[in-house]
DNA sequence: GCGTTAAATTAGTCTTACCTAAAAAAGGGA
DNA sequence: TCCCTTTTTTAGGTAAGACTAATTTAACGC
């Protein structure tokens, strides 16, 4: 049990973003990764390498080709991914840190938190299965909730959803996300909607209608409601 | 405010090292810390160089002179003190840990902890004085209350004392205090000394004489509350 | 299939923080 | 003072994990 202790944090943030990538393209490339990590496309593929041939044989890589997790990288990537998870839920359930300032702490602690202090928050919380941006926790057997929803700006006119999670990185964006509503388990409604991309007017529980910027509506992920009903219920 | 953050972990490391040691011995020897440390001298001898030559002059050290703390390099220290001590009572108010467990856990969190979180659990634990093993919490300004006590070893039959604080290393060790008694604020009364250190006998509050071993007998520390009277006041 | 471009890799460097082995400096005894 | 031991420093080396520059491979238009 536990066995992502020995990694190096380097690696452990390798496998997490491999994972996160893999949702949407897989095999997943190099430049993908060094787009997301931050760093130059020579050091990620030094990394590959590395993580290909380390003794766990933690990714499947193959030149040119991209990479993806093997079942072992993938268990020590959700291990990763659980820690961060319920420490960015118990930063606000238990010490009151906003939901803003929860992932930069989450990004340092996840690292290096020992199994014991793992299962003492998650007991604390009572096993929760979503962390605060509504993001499925994983379980500590590696299981986790397919994570549902399209993005808000993929919606027409007068399509409703109910907010199912939301980006988790900028702050900035979290504290204007929280004036306007848009929090999961939030409904919004498509009130307008200009074409070639224009902006989106949405209206939220009980609130005046906003317009979304490109960058809100592509960060916030709906799961429809009912087909031009405003409050219509899920079916 | 809080600029260790951009200090390496071996860099604090060093620093908490050199302050600990600095209680006894003015200034440190390159070989006693490198004893605490378990590094090669070798190893210490480039690291102080390093600390010197660093731009917020974190070390007085002299070749062959040994190497003490500037004050800003003092007050560094204390700031990491204080997270390892916080983080400690922390988890065991908040999170139920024992006392022997706590160590290895804070050792890691101590590095990685935003102020804002430092803040929080402070405020939460109601900015305590001391941590479970009875050290000192440095405040957010760096001042520490003096360690007061001397080693329950150095105690003379008949003596007795208030333990003031344990050693917080060895979890095995903190096990065995438990199961004696052996805790912060505990009397013990020396119901038996045999000459050229021999064992030392003990009684606890309300218990049986127990002989103990060398290290444990250095490990603790206590504060006489009067001479040859098994539960005399303090003057 | 040819040439251009974009993506990925190789090669070589740097920094950090440790190591070992060997040389040098301190310090104590006669 | 000289010698001998202990301590400390110098010198050189290793492993991670990042970088830049230059090269190679793949992919696409025509």
């Amino acid at each position: 049990m536990g066995r992502s202790s020995d990694l190096s944090h380097a690696i452990e943030d390798y496998l997490k973003a491999i994972y996160e990538l893999q949702q949407g393209e897989l095999p997943v490339s190099t430049s993908a990764l060094a787009q997301r990590l931050g760093f130059a496309s020579a050091s990620v593929t030094g990394m590959l390498k590395k993580l290909a041939a380390h003794m766990s044989r933690l990714v499947n890589y193959r030149r040119h080709r991209g990479v993806f997790l093997t079942p072992t990288g993938e268990k020590i990537a959700l291990e990763i991914i659980r820690h961060h998870r319920l420490i960015e839920l118990y930063l606000m359930e238990a010490l009151g840190y906003s939901w803003d300032e929860v992932h930069a702490e989450a990004e340092k602690l996840e690292h290096v938190i020992s199994e014991s202090f793992e299962e003492r928050i998650a007991n604390f919380l009572g096993e929760p299965e979503l962390d605060p941006h509504g993001d499925p926790i994983p379980t500590k057997e590696g299981r986790v909730a397919v994570s549902v929803g399209k993005r808000l700006s993929s919606l027409q006119f007068g399509q409703a959803g109910r907010i199912t999670r939301v980006e988790d990185e900028d702050p900035e964006l979290l504290r204007y996300l929280t004036e306007l509503g848009l929090r999961p388990r939030a409904l919004v409604t498509v009130t307008a909607r200009a074409p070639f991309g224009g902006p989106l007017h949405v209206r939220t529980d009980g609130g005046a209608p906003q317009a979304l910027g490109d960058k809100v509506a592509e960060s916030v992920y709906v799961e429809l409601v009912g087909e031009k009903a405003a409050d219509g219920q899920p079916d």
